[in-house]
DNA sequence: AGTCTATTTAGCTTTTTAGCTAATAAACTA
DNA sequence: TAGTTTATTAGCTAAAAAGCTAAATAGACT
């Protein structure tokens, strides 16, 4: 279960505008961890989850997404993983579903109005 | 419905550790809503939901924490209202349901491993 | 009016963040 | 081995954030 500080860090990390398109486009991707297992014959699905594709559909600079990236990775929000020269990205699952667990338990833990 | 940028508000409100406990702290209190229908006769609840008692739970000085308390206030996770010379603070129930039911939507969007 | 209480706003300092370009590292290609 | 591609790291600048104290505001109580 992940402490407050780290709970924190990962809302740090979504709260910029340009790290959140970023996840979001992460989580749409095609799923890549067969090639973390070491399914063959998938370039087209690496290519479109590697680092300077994503890069690609900002307007920032390679170094900036980079960093952005990084932070997402420090999060747990994403895993990369280098193969060959180039590095994959995929959204680190468990964290998304600790994180909406969380939403739902303070939903449910809210102390209700008394009347209604 | 939040857009990318007032979701990326809401998410840096709760990125900082302070303002994740302020709001957490928030969730616990009484539910006041019913203060603001003018319910009478409430005087310590009235008293545990104010910004001078929320700042008392924490090291930093109470401008720093009405800052805080600002943010989350602009990123709609809280409602404050003023009554007679008190502060009333409470959760905004309708935002935390939308991250919430955001959070299952990223979970129930994401591209499935193909083999497993 | 004058004062007390509760909270915000103003103004300041220090630290952090987000962006850039240039330099480096690592792995492939010819 | 030299050159190319892919991505990170270093180093810089400008802007934003987080903290403080002091001053201002707003309402309640004499």
């Amino acid at each position: 279960m992940l402490d407050l500080e780290a709970k924190a860090r990962l809302f740090k990390a979504l709260g910029h505008p340009t790290r959140l398109r970023i996840y979001k486009q992460v989580l749409q991707m095609p799923y890549v961890c067969g090639i973390h297992q070491g399914t063959e014959g998938e370039d087209l699905i690496r290519q479109a989850t590697c680092v300077g594709t994503i890069a690609s559909e900002f307007n920032y600079s390679l170094p900036t997404i980079s960093r952005h990236l990084k932070e997402l990775r420090e999060a747990r929000l994403i895993r990369m993983e280098k193969i060959g020269n180039k590095i994959y990205v995929e959204p680190d699952l468990e964290t998304l579903k600790e994180i909406s667990e969380c939403f739902e338990g303070m939903l449910a833990n809210v102390n209700s109005p008394a009347g209604s």
